[in-house]
DNA sequence: TCTATAAATTGATATTTGTCAATATATCGC
DNA sequence: GCGATATATTGACAAATATCAATTTATAGA
């Protein structure tokens, strides 16, 4: 019952070749590539290996990389003034970290950081921008991406600003569930400080409302592992706000 | 001292044709198009006036058009449950709504709402992919805006979650300044609850902050209009959150 | 101009959430 | 296994924000 993209995925890119990240059985926005597309695309890019804790990308430094996730757990911060951060979501095995500025020198406009053990792939933006202007699928998966990522962002803002601290924590749950690690007992690998910046509450008040969950047998919490016991229980609180 | 995009601009455009709009001196997306696909453009869009408070776009109705706003006001919100609404941002003269799904029979995110009166372009999507299929800077120029929204997206949604309320109204305030009205007395031409919504707080609430920034000299405030004296002022308590 | 209606403002109060400090529990290196 | 350190939990309290009701002010229509 461990979570499946975590674990399992992507074993067979242990090793420095990712070609079979690139499409291996997942959709990914570089199933629009033909193979001399792909393969000058595995040939410039570059593999590193992060452990965990260690920052991938940092927020204001120039953007001249796409970051694909190979396998382990990410998150994604935007820091604020002042220690203040929050963590806009995070990006299990095949993820890709474009967004904020991959074009032209911009900049980022967040921090990657590695929660487990990670291993990806650096792609230079000019390779990205060349696919762009010579693949119009390309462009087009990566508009959709865009808008994806947007969406959600979108989702999570209404939530957090628009709910009481049950909901905000009902949607964290069934998000790590739902999203992340696509299985029930999962084991967060996170923080409740890391919970906690996830949904723009303070630590205390997250073990409050966890607490609460646990004595309304909603969940069942054994350090980082969380067992949904009622799903239904937790969709209610979370439309309820 | 009228704000120079709502009132100026774009009167060429009064009449039904907006192939001005999309390229007199600002800089645009279609920027990008060649003459011929500027003029398919222009020959297959719709025009279509708004009265202020009509709906423009629909949340959850399918995304079959791209508008573009030639002339007036609109905001742009984010439904949550219940009556609760979040407005995103402001699209002032020259604004482009894309986002959310404007591929693929896909559902929008947000509703769009006249605020003044607003004349408006509908681009079917279905040429817009046709662009980006061909010409591979539009596909480019539409990623950057994309990315640019995504952007103020995350600021704002960083901004209501880490700060209080006097920093959320400064930062509300030198939104409406420096990003949509350019002068300095403004008439926001929005309610004291749209205010409000913009800053995911009660209207009672805004009141009273506005009310604490006039007794310190920040602002003056007549009615909907505002005239920031302490600009230095606002800034200072932006950061201070 | 006057009236009816909506919008803005204010005050009193309740609720939500954060802060701070104390304690308990887990974790890591040896 | 043991101590040192970090992380998690709890409680008491303070601060921020929302709610509700009352009042004032603005606005549109007759």
């Amino acid at each position: 019952m461990e979570p499946r993209r975590i674990e399992e995925a992507c074993l067979a890119c242990a090793d420095r070749c990712c070609c079979k990240c690139f499409s291996d059985g997942e959709i990914s926005i570089f199933d629009s590539l033909s193979k001399e597309e792909l393969d000058l695309l595995v040939k410039e890019k570059r593999h590193v290996h992060f452990k965990a804790g260690e920052t991938i990308i940092k927020q204001n430094t120039s953007a001249s990389h796409v970051v694909c996730i190979k396998r382990g757990l990410t998150k994604i911060i935007a820091e604020g003034e002042g220690e203040k951060k929050l963590i806009l979501r995070l990006a299990a095995t095949h993820s890709i970290l474009t967004g904020g500025g991959i074009f032209m020198g911009e900049v980022r406009h967040f921090t990657a950081q590695a929660v487990t053990e990670v291993d990806c792939c650096f792609i230079d933006s000019e390779e990205i921008y060349e696919l762009v202007s010579k693949n119009n699928r390309f462009a087009f998966e990566l508009l959709k991406l865009n808008n994806q990522q947007n969406v959600q962002m979108l989702n999570n803002l209404v939530g957090i600003t628009q709910k009481y601290m049950p909901g905000r924590v009902a949607d964290l749950l069934l998000y790590l569930k739902n999203e992340i690690f696509l299985c029930n007992p999962f084991n967060t690998r996170l923080s409740r400080q890391e919970l906690a910046d996830m949904t723009g509450m303070t630590m205390e008040s997250l073990i409050r409302i966890l607490k609460e969950f646990k004595s309304s047998e909603i969940i069942t919490v054994d350090g980082s592992n969380i067992h949904i016991l009622d799903e239904e229980a937790l969709m209610l609180i979370s439309k309820k706000g």
